[in-house]
Order: C-alpha cells, then structure tokens, then sequence
DNA sequence: AGACATTAATTGTTTGACATTTCTCCCATT
DNA sequence: AATGGGAGAAATGTCAAACAATTAATGTCT
C-alpha cells in the first residue's frame, strides 16, 4: 500500500481534492476510470473516509467525478460535456455580474462585442436548421400576447442561435455565460421600456444578412441592436437616476 | 425551529446544497452574511451534520462560501471575485478541451476571434501600464535562452495584456479562459515548431498599433497570427499524421 | 489599565455503525 | 439444460458520538 503524500497547507479534505484533480488533469486518470474505494483511498491518504469524501464530493460539484452505488459502483472521472460546463460557466457568470454591480453598459458592451466574432463565421456555415431556429423566434418574439418573460426568453434563444450557427462548439460554451447571464439585466431594461417591433426588426434584419451570407451587413445590424441596447440602458439608469433623487435618499 | 423541506430527488447533500445555492443566487443570503452553524442547519433540514458539511463542501468548492473556524466562525457568503471566477473557468474550460479532443483549429478560431473583439476597445483605452505590460512579454519572448515553457507563459502574459488593455472586465474575464485553456495546446504547437522571431515580429506590430490607437492595423496583425498558428497547427497536425501512419499504428 | 489565562463556540477530523443499492453467483425449479 | 429467484458481497449513503483545533470574548490578576 503505497502512501500518497499531499502538501502541508490548508485543510486536508482540500489537499486530497487538488492531488485527484491534478491527477485527473494531466491525464493520469481517464475518462471513466474507476477511482480506488474510498475505504482504499482513506488509506492511501492516510486519513478517514469522511475526509476522503468531502474531497470527493469537492469533485462532483466541479463535475469532474460521478459516484455510482452497489457492487460495481465508486467514482468515475466524468467526461466534461459542453453542456454541463456551459451550465457551470452561466451559474457562475450570473453570480460574478450581480454581486459585483457590473453596469449595464459594460456587460452589453461585452456581451455584443463577443457575439459580434461569431458573426463573421455564422453569415458563413449557418444551415437552414440555424435559420429556422432565428425566425421561429423571430415569429414568437412578434406574438402579441407574449409576456415579458416569453419574450425575454426567446431573446435568449435568438442569440444562442445566432451563435451556434457559427458552428464552433467553443464559441458557443464561451457565449453561452456571457448571453445567458445577462438575461437578468436585460429582462430589466426590457420590462422597463418596451421596445420589441424594433428588437425584432433589428432580429429579423441580422437573419436576413446572415441567410444572405452577409457578414457585414449581420454586423451592422448588430451593432445597431447593441447600440439601441446600450441606448435603452442609459435612459431606464437616468429615470432611476431621477426616481432616486426624488425619493428619500 | 422551522424545518426546510427539500425535493424528493436526488441524495440528501446535493439537495440542501441546492436549497442554500438558491438562497445566496436569489439573493436572500447577501454577501458577507454568516450562515447558521452546521449543527443549526443539520436541525433544519432534519439531517446529520455530516450530511450538512458535505453540501457546504459542495458549495464551497464552487466558491460560494468560504468557512472559518473559532468562537465566531461558520460559513460565510463569499463575494465572488472576477480572479476566483475566472479560476474556475480556465480550470472548467481547460478540461472541456483536453477530454473532448477538440482539434486545433477549432479552438483557435475561438480564441482568435474572440481577441479580435477585444481590439477595438484595447486601441481606444490603452493605459502606458498596458503597453509596458505588453512590451515587457515582448522583450522577454525575445531573449535568446528562454525555454520553451517560459515563451509560452509569456505569450499568454502578452495575450492577457492586450485584453485587458480593453478596460472591460466582464471581457477580461471571459477571455482569461479562452486564452489560458489554449495554453496546452500551443504549447504542442510552439515546442514542435519553432518560430518564435516571426511571433515576437507579429506582437510588436499589434503592439505598435494598439499604442496608436490604431485599431485595424491591430486587427491585421492580430489576424495575421491567428492565420500563422493555424498554419503551424496544420503542419504539426501533418507531420504527427506521417509519423503516425510510419509507426505502429 | 493592560497583560494573560480561561472559557465558550464553531469547524475539522476520526471512529464505528447501519442503511441502501447493485452486481454476482449459486441453487432450485421447470 | 435453461431460467428464475434469492443470498451474499461490495460499494456508497447516512447517521451518531466523540475528540481535536482554532478563535474570539470574557474575566482575572498584576
């Protein structure tokens, strides 16, 4: 029985979580292999199994392990798929932006000018599944008894469209935190001022250009939107500007 | 003693961990607040404080609270900070790429469009502090005995130079993983073929144009190097595929 | 008034036990 | 002989109780 050595600092549960996760980083641990017990690894580590599995539950709340139970359970390496990362990334991007009063203009500034580097590749790859997604939410995003909600959703899903029609898986786990964790912004400005016949206008000029392969006019298009954005913050920040400086502050 | 009631599914840890997660998200646990102790919590959810400590874990791994101990210890509402989050992304989006096989190409595309949407705004708002950054990693990159590993941690150093010379910091946060993910593979490519003279020329020029405000210039050139390392990742990618089909198969 | 020991509160860690789940294997029945 | 079911084994899930370590507040002595 060999015995793993960890680092001397910091509390121990911690140190065994960074030695599997190094391990499982640098490739010594495979996907889906099956880690010793934790009977096996509170020896190796020379520690209690409840310290064995806090750091293994460290694990599985970054998704790098899933436990099975039974007879041929234990922990496996997981597998990250985009999907759960894109998860993790939106959760964590949606907690950075409303516990650090990011402004709105910054997080629009930021959101538009990353979804403006796909554009280039989605006027060029974008398939007519990609197109029918934009216009079907287009169409949606035009109904008129949609609520604020529905709408801001459906925003939502235009956006991620526009992005997965680029076609590039990485671009569009990275877009996904920037677009989905300013949906509560958005829904701010937009239940505030309505604005949806030029929302979706501007919508359906950017699936038009992209239809058309049109990458510079998409780009404009989307540089208006950003920019109608950006307006629509101002003015709903300087009517809140107003309502505070008459109110008991 | 209220009792919380959680879902029937799941286990009992990832469900109270949910419970709390929800709570800090939606902002009925404010930042800095302390949480009730373990044994307080344990009382509330009818469970044992094992089971209470394992769901802390769970959200301590994801940086949402951090725990001190002594007479005014417990858990606490971490304020997540733009480092610690973008930690976590380029842990996250170091694994997607290393357990996905995404190819080169795709991941370069990625990263070089999404500096590119960073240009404009570095070309307007660069600071001296950002271009001396920028310089030093040039110089460094330029010294005749730098080891590779070195050079490849300066690129990166210069790359995050030029991004947050954009002075915004959602998009410094964004792309610190996109960068910083791409290392491993560049490092592939940067050990295998050498052309560090072409790269440092390439880096000087996007400095030289960020120093004056030139923003196209910079994109050129920045452009230039996304076709040069997409160029060396064909090549590597070739030669791997002769050696490949020449050896044992 | 200040330095120092005491104490209380809380998390960190261990030990031991039992519950639950799931696969494997053997045996009995058809 | 094939199949079905049940016992057993192995692993994680959960609980209970205790002790260790750490920290701040408190009280006491000089």
């Amino acid at each position: 029985m060999k015995k793993l050595t960890v680092s001397d600092e910091g509390e121990l549960p911690v140190r065994i979580a960074a030695v599997l996760r190094d391990a499982i980083v640098e490739g010594r641990l495979s996907v889906d292999q099956r880690l010793p017990s934790e009977q096996d690894l509170a020896e190796q580590f020379g520690v209690s199994r409840p310290t064995v599995r806090e750091a293994l539950k460290r694990l599985a709340a970054q998704s790098l392990i899933r436990t099975q139970r039974g007879a041929t359970g234990g922990a496996f390496v997981n597998r990250l798929s985009y999907d759960t990362a894109a998860a993790q990334l939106i959760t964590t991007s949606t907690l950075l932006l409303s516990m650090n009063a990011v402004d709105f203009e910054t997080a629009c500034e930021a959101r538009y000018a990353l979804e403006r580097a796909c554009v280039p590749f989605a006027a060029a790859r974008r398939t007519p599944d990609h197109l029918a997604a934009m216009r079907a939410e287009i169409a949606r995003q035009a109904e008129p008894g949609l609520s604020d909600e529905a709408f801001c959703a459906s925003d939502v899903a235009f956006h991620r469209a526009l992005v997965d029609a680029a076609a590039n898986p990485v671009l569009s786990y990275q877009l996904a935190g920037a677009v989905e964790a300013m949906q509560p912004l958005m829904n701010m400005i937009t239940f505030t001022a309505r604005s949806r016949e030029r929302i979706v206008a501007l919508h359906s000029a950017i699936a038009d250009a992209i239809e058309a392969g049109d990458a510079s006019a998409a780009d404009a298009a989307l540089s208006a939107l950003a920019a109608y954005s950006t307006a629509l913050g101002e003015q709903v920040r300087q009517s809140r500007g107003v309502r505070k400086a008459n109110g008991n502050a």
